[in-house]
DNA sequence: CCAATTATTTAGTGATCGACACAGAAATGG
DNA sequence: CCATTTCTGTGTCGATCACTAAATAATTGG
């Protein structure tokens, strides 16, 4: 049983993940349907039918932004056994996926709004709820490294989480200036340095 | 003896400072003429015959937010002792004006234009190296450290410096999403956490 | 074959972008 | 007073923005 009427003459999933990359590169705003289209070979009418408006077209771009650069950091993430591997594999992964050729540098959920703006917002808002998430995600992953006896129970898990992600996306700036993937592990090597004393009995000396 | 011709009707240094605010909440793209003009409370022919183009009034306005803004940062930074005092000093008072009522959150150097575009790609070039010269600015106080014997010979001082912006850099980030300064101090406190590994006779544990 | 349905192509829509032409207003020099 | 200079207000330039109406093409159901 085939659609109905006539077929769609182009790759809906291959047009997707173009728009992503044109999204990734040059941001929300930044990106225009003339960039757009042109990127997914195919007229705005058809771009309009399939994905119904700019801001659509962003939020499934999104979806499959997380679900495929995203899951390249965090399935490694899950795949750890301890909660300080879970932090380097979560920093390690990110100075890898930051770096690829032919890839554009950075986190499309850091970069793609960051200012307000009367067409972007509820956007902005999706990414800044996103950039939550990511925090409540790993001050998870931390919470069971409490239960299993590696962190301290004084440790306050949701500072911690916040200056891994925070560095996290220091890091998109980096890689935006063009840092290498070497360059991006000292920095990811250095914030693991805080790794002891954060999450040692006496937490903060001061 | 005054000027000849018709004087100017508006303050030129209040009008920039104006322009910077905008400038810096919107971005230089998302910093529309109409904003512009609105905000700083002329009409585009003075605006044009005063300050030249929007990029050379955002450069003006760039110039005018290192000198202020960001000497709020460094000033305190060069009135320390210690290299650790410079950088705690430098992360704090970071963590402070980043979330100053009535002023937009984060750094207008960092996040005034992330993204590659024909029309301020000579701006974004501008920024990258505003940014990388930090890090010069920064490695700079870590050497003088070493020569006090205060940080061992061994550290990696440009990896250190590299690091420190980088979560300053991610401040920016944080402080858009609506980071409170205490958070934001938090995120400082535990990124100074890595000061004794990083710069001690031996730097890293691998 | 025909009707129905869906997609593509062509050619635009009004709105907004940065920038400016032009004329009038407001000062100085003589 | 007049000539010169500089700034301001009105209006608008061509380009680009996101988006779409209308006609045509390609498929299925009958």
């Amino acid at each position: 049983m085939a659609e109905r009427g006539r077929p769609r003459n182009f790759d809906k999933d291959a047009a997707l993940a173009r728009a992503m990359e044109v999204f990734w590169l040059k941001g929300y705003e930044g990106a225009s349907m003339a960039d757009l289209t042109s990127a997914m070979g195919i007229a705005s009418p058809s771009l309009y039918a399939a994905f119904g408006s700019k801001e659509d077209l962003f939020r499934k771009a999104l979806d499959y932004y997380v679900a495929s650069e995203g899951g390249l950091i965090w399935g490694a993430v899950t795949e750890t056994h301890t909660a300080h591997q879970a932090v380097e594999t979560f920093l390690m992964q990110t100075a890898r996926v930051f770096t690829r050729r032919s890839r554009p540098p950075g986190c499309l959920v850091v970069l793609s709004a960051l200012h307000p703006n009367e067409h972007s917002e509820t956007v902005r808002r999706e990414l800044v709820q996103r950039r939550a998430q990511a925090v409540t995600e790993l001050r998870e992953r931390l919470r069971r490294g409490v239960e299993r006896g590696e962190i301290s129970p004084a440790a306050d898990l949701d500072a911690i989480a916040k200056y891994y992600i925070t560095v996290q996306q220091g890091m998109s700036i980096q890689a935006r200036d063009g840092a290498t993937r070497k360059q991006l592990e000292q920095i990811a090597a250095a914030a693991l340095a805080a790794w002891g004393p954060l999450t040692a009995p006496t937490p903060t000396a001061h």
